[in-house]
DNA sequence: TTTAATGCAAAAGATTTGCAACATG
DNA sequence: CATGTTGCAAATCTTTTGCATTAAA
């Protein structure tokens, strides 16, 4: 499941770059740590990534992978599942529906579309498990946050 | 923005009943705050619930708050946005692509569809703000799951 | 009256921050 | 060598838990 090395390799002088672009200093740390996120093919969180990174780099501590990851992610080089820094949220609202969220502020509305609730999903994804639910997140930036 | 009366009402009795059949009980607290989620339209998290919940019963908790939501949720007359009970993970593949969840173990898998990449979006949508990104999340029971 | 639910306070868990020591460019 | 980065420890923030008290059925 993991990620196949030349595309490991891809995205390391893709990071490389994008760090000298930003005057970014190429630590052993942040090489290891962006190393561990692109070649792990499950979606690690903060935690996981600590403790496997520790394992070739026994000094790194969880507070430097903190501020690696979110250092990543504010260049784009890696992105986040589901909430980012946010709490969970709850919704009565049990019919179909999906959600628009802006990435800047984090404003959510519904929206309902009956296209969306039957689009038809790759038969692949049913070698995965079975299906009850399917989603839509639409993220883009919403009107306030445009303004400024 | 919010829901309208007759919705609210239509939940809060769905509400009732439910509990009834569980054998769980009526409590003030229960019903407010199930109350604030099923007229609220911004999806509030715990601590915006407790808030506004205070305005009206100023002696309830924040940990009651936690707890009916929680209760709430497993009788599934709420739903969470975004990960539930779950920490940030991280993801280096920024090529587009749509995540597989099992709703049991929290297992995530990618996959790709040009078809959901091309789906078109209800155009009320745009009144919302620009769209970036359109991601796909289908949720169901894996087959490790099942099989227990 | 019986039992479940609440509120409190304390614990646990996750993430962030200040700062001196250190490594990179 | 100058500056940005690290590791540590402590702080902060969010969520959970134990337990005596209270309220629903």
């Amino acid at each position: 499941m993991k990620t196949e090395m030349p595309e490991v390799d891809r995205r390391m002088s893709h990071f490389e770059t994008v760090c000298r672009e930003e005057g970014l200093k190429l630590t052993h740390q942040r090489r290891e740590i962006f190393r561990e996120i692109a070649q792990a093919g499950d979606h690690p969180d903060a935690e996981v990534i600590y403790q496997r990174v520790r394992e070739r780099v026994p000094t790194v501590s969880l507070d430097t992978v903190y501020r690696t990851l979110w250092m990543l992610n504010d260049l784009g080089l890696v992105k986040t599942l589901g909430s980012v820094r946010e709490r969970t949220r709850f919704d009565a609202n049990l019919e179909s529906h999906h959600h628009y969220v802006c990435r800047k502020c984090g404003l959510t509305r519904d929206f309902v579309s009956d296209e969306l609730d039957n689009i038809e999903l790759p038969a692949s994804l049913y070698s995965f498990g079975d299906i009850d639910v399917t989603h839509v997140e639409v993220r883009g930036l919403c009107r306030e946050c445009a303004r400024k």
